[in-house]
Order: C-alpha cells, then sequence, then structure tokens
DNA sequence: GTCTATAGGCTGATAGAC
DNA sequence: GTCTATCAGCCTATAGAC
C-alpha cells in the first residue's frame, strides 16, 4: 500500500484538507460565539490541527475570519441572483427566494444566518468594501422582483427596500434563533410543534404574498383611513 | 455654596451616579461590539469612572452585563404586556405593538433590538432562565392579539407562534442594522430615502394587516394550489 | 466611594526543530 | 507542512492607600 503520488502533490493536499478544516470548525464557532468569542485554540482543537497552523495558511485569525465570511456570503448571494433573470411572475419569484434562502440556513450553509447577523449588528466594520456589498446584492434581487410584481399588477406599489428588509429579516432571525428555541423546547417552555424550518417558509410566502398582493377593493380601508 | 447634605446621603448619590453611567456606557458599547468586544477599560472611559468601580458596584464585568440586559429587556416586554388587556380590536392592537417597539427601539430604548439579537444568536447561554423567558413573554402577547382576531374573524386563522416570529425578527433587524444603513447611505452605496423609522413601521403594519387578513375569496388562490 | 498598582490568566503570533 | 515552546500584550479582578 505505498503512496506513489508525487510527495509534492501530497503535501499540496494535504494542505488543502488543514485549510478546509479549519475553515469548517472556524465557521461553526465564529457563528455560534462571534469573532471576540472564539479564540484561536479552540477552532485548532475542534480542527484537529496546530494552531499554528491558522497564521501558517491564512496569516492570521481576522484573515481566516475574513475568508470564512466571504466565502458564506457569496454562497447564498450567487444562488439568489440567478432568480430574477427566469422569466416567471414575480409571486413566484418571491416564493422561491424565500425557499432558496431556507434551503441554504438549514442545509447548505446553516451557520449563514447568525454570520449575517452579526456582522450586520457590527456595522460591518470588520469587512472590506467588497463584502459589505452582499447585502447589498441581496437587496437589488428583492427590488428586481418586486418592481417587476408592480408593474405586472400582481403587487400594490410598495417600496423595494423595506421589503426586503422585512423579507430578510425575518428569514435570518427565524433561522438565527433556532438553537434558542430548540433549548427553551427541550426545557418545556415552548410549544414543540409548528416552529420548524418549513413551516416557517411557507408562513413567510403567504404572508408577503397576501401583505403584498394589489388590492381589489379599498374602499374600507380607505374609509378608515380617511376618517 | 455649601453643599449642606448629609455626607452620607451624597455619598449614596455619587455612588447613584457612578453605577447609571457605568450602565449608560455599558448599554451602548456591550450593544455595539458584544460581550466579548468590550474591555471594561472601554466602559470605565467612556462613563468618565475608574474601572474598578465595575467590581465594586457590580461585581465585574458579567453581572454588569447582565444588569443592563436585563433591565433593557424589561423595559420593553413590561409596555408590550399592556397592550392586550385592552378590548380594541386585534388589528388596532398589531399595529399599536409595531408602533410601540419601534418607539422603544428608537426613542426609549435605541440599543435594544441590537442587544437582544446578540443574545438570542448566543442561545441565551449567558442569560438566567427569568432572562430567557423575556422572548416568551412577547410571544405571548402577539399570540393572544393574533388569536383574538382570528375569533373575531379579522385574520385569517394562522400560527400565532410564527407571526410573532416574523413580526419581532423584522423589527429587531431593522433597527439593529440602522448603522449599517446610515453608513452604506453616506458612502453612496444605498439610496438614502424611505428607509427611515416611520416609513418601516408603517410598511410592516400594512404587510402585517393585509398578509394576515381574512381572505374574502379564497376561490383563486384555492384553484392554483389545487392544480 | 474612588483611585492606583499589580497580580495572574489567557490570547494571538512566531521562531525554530523536525 | 506541521508541531512545540515561548513571548509580549491585553484582559479582569482585587488589595490597599486615600
Amino acid at each position: 500500500m505505498v503512496d506513489k503520488t508525487p510527495r509534492t502533490t501530497r503535501r499540496r493536499r494535504d494542505a488543502e484538507a488543514t485549510q478546509r478544516k479549519l475553515v469548517v470548525a472556524g465557521t461553526r464557532l465564529f457563528a455560534e460565539r462571534g469573532y471576540d468569542g472564539v479564540a484561536l485554540s479552540a477552532i485548532a482543537a475542534r480542527a484537529g490541527v496546530n494552531k499554528a497552523m491558522v497564521s501558517y495558511h491564512f496569516g492570521g485569525k481576522r484573515k481566516l475570519y475574513l475568508a470564512i465570511v466571504t466565502a458564506t456570503f457569496a454562497d447564498i448571494v450567487a444562488r439568489a441572483e440567478t432568480l430574477p433573470a427566469s422569466g416567471r411572475p414575480a409571486p413566484d419569484l418571491l416564493r422561491e427566494l424565500i425557499a432558496l434562502i431556507a434551503e441554504t440556513a438549514t442545509r447548505r450553509t446553516p451557520d449563514f444566518p447568525a454570520m449575517m447577523l452579526r456582522e450586520v449588528l457590527a456595522g460591518g466594520k470588520r469587512l472590506g468594501s467588497e463584502t459589505v456589498a452582499y447585502p447589498l446584492r441581496v437587496a437589488a434581487v428583492v427590488r428586481r422582483i418586486v418592481e417587476r410584481g408592480v408593474r405586472e399588477g400582481s403587487f400594490r406599489p410598495v417600496d423595494p427596500l423595506l421589503t426586503h428588509l422585512s423579507l430578510v429579516g425575518s428569514l435570518l432571525f427565524f433561522f438565527a434563533t433556532t438553537r434558542l428555541r430548540e433549548r427553551l423546547m427541550a426545557e418545556g417552555r415552548l410549544r414543540a410543534n409548528a416552529a420548524d424550518g418549513a413551516s416557517y417558509v411557507k408562513h413567510m410566502q403567504d404572508l408577503l404574498i397576501d401583505g403584498l398582493a394589489a388590492r381589489r377593493n379599498r374602499s374600507r380601508r380607505a374609509a378608515r383611513r380617511a376618517s
């Protein structure tokens, strides 16, 4: 069983494995406890490698963190941006965007919501101008969908940016708080039903579609407002 | 101009002033940078007092933090819980709850959204069982309002917990990200209009009321779903 | 009550052996 | 590439002077 792979190739493969393990461990820990809440020794221990490897491969804690955040954000933004290209009706696109974010948050990049919220709370202070732009790119996707819906007459004339904030905010919040809900349910303080991801996705889809829908008869509402 | 107040009284007043200054400075800094991101020296400097005062008056950094979080949460929860007692229609109560959270977040306790989000991201690990219960109490308020609306026929039969999560999540997100939006607007990367608190409150009120409203004619929707 | 001085622990980074 | 050993810096907490 002698490995006949050339030495340099083998080393490169090992190095990539080390980097991958550090990114995986760091993603989880940074999402859970935040940048300042995680020691390099904790990341190295979870990754099963030596903590000196962080400096060697990434050039320090901050650069490892930036690599992780950038990769995590790039994932979801790239997927979201493929959506509005299709010519489907705006309500369908909105439903799909919600499902896409949820799928990313539960399966593909489960630590994305927590990392995103933490960065946004920090005012993007740690991020470069390119990374700070990721939220703007998601906002642009929502804007295109909403504007199409208003044009088509399926949505009432609603502000795209405010719609983006309410949509993304509630989704990030829901998935970032999964751990807390699980704790409360385990302690018997929260009814365990109906708070799973699938139910919430459907809830948000219905809420948004109905809430943004063009109003058929504005009479009652208009009357109340005039009073 | 001799102060004739008894010495002990004067000292007590000074102590309270010191404590208040530490709480004010700590609230702001903890909200901005999180528990691990703030050094006691920074809080003391901002408060204009010596950092040894933290141990003397509060018994350490963690206890100062807990005092701040508890006070901040108690404020909004107490105000929210007065709402459903009034016999007004559910949609009105929902509008008022949204406005109340916004008012708290902008004027009365502007650091509440950030602190709340940070704690919830941490899974409530730092909090005692009493403090962790605060989100549950807000959820209970929303549940009572939603259940009343469903009973009255003004809301469709919607899950109160999911409604709570979408409502509170989007509001906390909006107000906790004000600083980031301001940065992006200052850099000219975000149109500066329409993203103020008042506009968002109105947006969320309309979105929720319309999105939860009992559907007058379900025919079109039901047909699409059956297909 | 407040301040200074300092103890003691932990963190991120790196030099050097392998 | 990886590991061990070590360092300087910053942190929280506290003893003791005022």
